[in-house]
DNA sequence: TTCATAACGGGACTCCAGTTGCGTTAACGA
DNA sequence: TCGTTAACGCAACTGGAGTCCCGTTATGAA
């Protein structure tokens, strides 16, 4: 009576290529129709695969997203090493900037991320996808660290998303210009709160004077 | 052929109750379901209305939400004068933070995000709310510089986009926990680097030395 | 190569979200 | 108070998303 999960048993030759063909029909159609748009029964059609592989296999949008982040925090982003964290971060921001205006990306990560605020597998692999990304970037900060650019104890990980939630914000919530300068902002701002002690270890959290 | 929209001519006495009730109805699908898992048939029903009013009123589950939107920014919530930024802008993150982690208000706010990315009217309802909450905070930052605390010509909407930022962003893309400690983090990078003059309105973006 | 079976695909079926037509109620102006 | 008609609600209808059954394909192990 239990069967296992269609895919994890036999997951070469056609299988593989069902899921490759269903991921980016999935994909395309994220794109083009945002989460909300997008059902099975199209995303099968645009596959051209047969409607019951794809309600078997994953069963709902969520799922099939879940799916597509988990192939997305495979491909690796390689970061920056400018010699300084002004530099480095610099580049982060430029590299979110360019994902998130992209004519594809864009829209890509508006529905990934309305996929997951309705479920919890699906917000789990985009947790997941984010962790990798920011680990990925986290030597920057160690780097500036032993350059002595910033305290020792200096959290990488706040660092990075300190960066990152501005060019989200706009994006997701206030629709405020996502361009060249607020890139810029986001990456000085991170750096001039790193700088002031803002994210150091001990929860010595209460704004320290310059 | 052209029929005014339902609801502008005649807007008093049941037409009011039946929007209000409708409206309720959604907020709470859209809390129990999230954005994907409502149905205007499901609303009517909750909302003891006839189905055909719904449909004909709003006719989609982001158009219901763009209303609500606008319900939404019209209860104004008081900004705090402590007398200093950083009590400012810790009251501020603790009140947006109170916000996000409420029982309600945390999933509605998710829903709402979700169902703003794939339309636009909506996402503009989204922007026009969140322009009228950024522009509510702003004195706070004026004051600050009238007290010296920050330099002339700090944009306030920016500074307060910053603290907002990567509470947003826990909340939707991370993952990471949204407590006190990220809310007061949040607040003392928004005032380093508003202190730092990232925020100042000479493009002079490039990250100043401390 | 052969075999067992995991995985896929076609097609019929169900169910309900969304549409349509029309009669009923009540808001608002005179 | 009365009449017009905007807005609501009921009931019948429709189309297609999601389910189920069963036959077919081809993977992976022996």
């Amino acid at each position: 009576m239990n069967e296992a999960t269609p895919g994890t048993v036999r997951p070469g030759g056609r299988t593989a290529r069902v899921r490759e063909a269903v991921l980016r029909a999935a994909g395309d159609a994220l794109v083009e129709q945002g989460f909300g748009g997008v059902d099975l029964a199209e995303v099968a059609r645009r596959a051209e695969v047969g409607k019951t592989t794809v309600y078997r296999r994953w069963g709902t949008v969520p799922a099939l997203v879940a799916d597509m982040l988990a192939e997305m925090a495979e491909s690796s982003r390689p970061r920056a090493d400018t010699g300084s964290l002004d530099g480095d971060l610099e580049a982060l921001a430029a590299l979110i900037l360019a994902t998130l205006t992209d004519d594809r990306q864009g829209p890509l990560f508006k529905a990934v991320i309305a996929a997951a605020t309705g479920d919890a597998p699906t917000a789990e692999a985009l947790h997941r996808f984010y962790r990798v990304r920011i680990a990925e970037w986290a030597p920057c900060v160690d780097l500036a660290v032993e350059r002595g650019e910033v305290p020792a104890g200096t959290d990488p990980a706040e660092v990075v998303r300190c960066l990152s939630a501005p060019l989200y914000y706009r994006l997701l919530a206030s629709g405020d210009p996502l361009d060249r300068d607020a890139a810029k902002r986001a990456a000085a701002a991170a750096a001039a709160a790193a700088r002031a002690g803002v994210f150091a270890d001990p929860p010595d959290v209460s704004a320290p004077k310059a």
